[in-house]
DNA sequence: CTTCAGGTACGATTCAAGTCGTACCTGAAG
DNA sequence: CTTCAGGTACGACTTGAATCGTACCTGAAG
C-alpha cells in the first residue's frame, strides 16, 4: 500500500539556478503557487490541477519539479501523489514559497 | 552629461514568470548576486562584472535585466551605467533580493 | 581631424526545453 | 481473465534562448 518516495535531491544541495529554472515555466510555476498557498500540505493528486496539457507532458514537467527538490513524487503504481517539500524550501530558500504564495489568483494570502 | 535612463517596466506590472526567466541564466543570476549583495547600491559599469562572455552578448544579458524590470541601465553614449532597482524589487517581490544575496560567495547569509 | 574602447544592431548558428504521438506498464474494478 | 484510467518511456518536432561574427555608432582623448 505504502507508495515509494521517487527521490530528489537533499534539502542541502538544492541549486537556486535549478529552481529558478524549473520556476521559469509557466505550468510548473502555476503548480508551485497553489502547493505554496495551501498551507496543510496534504498530497495531491496529479490531475488535481488542471493543466491544460497532455499527460506525457504534465509527467514531464513533475519530474523537472522533483529534481530541483521542490516537490515529492510518491508512486503507487497506477497513479502518483504530489508533495510540497516545504520544510526543506524554507531551510534552504528562506522566503521563495511566500513569494509564490503571493501569487496566488486567491489573493495573498500571508500568515 | 547626464546619460537618458533606458526604461523598464514600471514597479506594479513586474512578472514573476519573467523575472524567474531571467534569473534562470547562470550569467545575469551572477550580476544580480553581486547587486543584491552590495547595500551601497551604487551605479556600477558594464565590465565591473568580469562576465566570461562576449559584448554583444553582454548587451542581450542586460536588456533582459532591465526589460524583467530588475535593472536600470543609464545610456552615456559610449559606455553605460547599471544600477539594481532595488526599492521596486523589494516592494513587489519582498525576500527576492535577500535570496540572491545569500547566494554571494563572500555570504550576506542570515544563518 | 583620427584613433580607440565601449556599446548596439542584425543575422546566423547551436542547443536546450516544451510538446505530443505511439507504445507500453501498473493496479483496480468488473 | 479482460477492461480501463493513470502514468511512463522513447522518439520526433518545434520554438525560444544563448552565443558570436560582422558591421556600425558614440564620445573621449590624442
Amino acid at each position: 500500500m505504502a507508495g515509494k518516495n521517487l527521490v530528489g535531491p537533499e534539502a542541502d544541495v538544492l541549486d537556486l539556478g535549478t529552481v529558478f529554472r524549473a520556476l521559469a515555466d509557466e505550468h510548473r510555476r502555476s503548480v508551485m503557487t497553489e502547493l505554496a498557498a495551501d498551507r496543510s500540505d496534504s498530497e495531491r493528486g496529479c490531475n488535481s490541477f488542471n493543466l491544460p496539457i497532455s499527460k506525457q507532458t504534465q509527467t514531464h514537467h513533475f519530474r523537472v519539479l522533483r529534481e530541483a527538490g521542490l516537490i515529492d513524487e510518491i508512486d503507487y503504481g497506477n497513479r502518483k501523489g504530489i508533495r510540497l517539500r516545504r520544510a526543506d524550501i524554507d531551510k534552504r530558500f528562506p522566503g521563495l514559497l511566500t513569494l509564490l504564495g503571493a501569487e496566488s489568483p486567491g489573493g495573498t494570502a500571508p500568515r
